[in-house]
DNA sequence: CATTTACCTACTTATTCAATAGGTTTATTG
DNA sequence: CAATAAACCTATTGAATAAGTAGGTAAATG
């Protein structure tokens, strides 16, 4: 399950993507149109800022602005730094390396399988096409 | 992310599956072998009898066994079954239909294609493909 | 210097996950 | 018919995560 942050990182970066101008966009504005807490969207912002995403700029006249041209996002790196792992399956997940039953595991290759498929659904996808 | 329930459930038919004899199979060997909680399996099972995947014996000598053969399973209906549902995002899940920005939002038929492809590869991989 | 913005730390509240615990019922067999 | 071995049932728990709030500080601009 996606959850609500990477979801809502997406629409912030198409939102970004929609309304460049040259200039830095508010958060404020953002929420706004995608109606969704300020609030909320300033801890997910604070990761797209941290994974370089985006960057800020404070004070009057601030807000956030992309890096790169919106075909230099893929969806899935988007997701992955704010839900913090792609892994379907917690035996394929970062931290939980080495489940002991692996060698002997009938369901892993199923599961390595469908997460190469996600994984290249999701890098494959650019920004630019939900724009 | 897939739960353990459903790969608990998986690795119980699978389980099931191989060591099909004509006779019923105690849990208590397949949580052995499968080096799970059988009080947690019988979590489990109950929803797979329920869904009348399994069907199951009381009594010295019961245990469970599968209605059908394996090649008549998807691994699709076993993890829907038993996570509840299969939707990637919280907007396509059964309860919630209906978010009212679906019409405009620019990320939905992104979540639609890529639940469909979900769908269509658990559904397409048979049981029998894992014994 | 007032305003607007990002940036920061902490807290909350509800839900879900992953089990345990402890029983009752049902069927088999010695 | 009694001991046994199994399924079946209800409730509880403890930890983690999700989804957000609250209330501030720091920085830039006009």
């Amino acid at each position: 399950m996606i959850s609500t942050k990477g979801r809502y990182a997406l629409r912030v970066m198409i939102d970004l993507a929609e309304h460049a101008d040259g200039g830095y966009i508010p958060l404020k504005d953002v929420a706004e149109r995608q109606k969704i807490s300020k609030k909320y969207l300033e801890i997910i912002v604070k990761d797209l800022v941290k994974g370089k995403l985006i960057k800020g700029s404070s004070g009057k006249g601030g807000g956030y602005v992309l890096c790169r041209k919106p075909d230099e996002y893929s969806v899935g790196e988007i997701l992955e730094l704010t839900e913090g792992s792609l892994a379907s399956v917690s035996c394929l997940s970062d931290n939980s390396d080495g489940c002991p039953r692996a060698r002997e595991c009938k369901t892993l290759p199923l599961w390595c399988e469908f997460d190469k498929m996600v994984r290249d659904f999701f890098y494959g996808k650019k920004l630019s096409e939900l724009v």
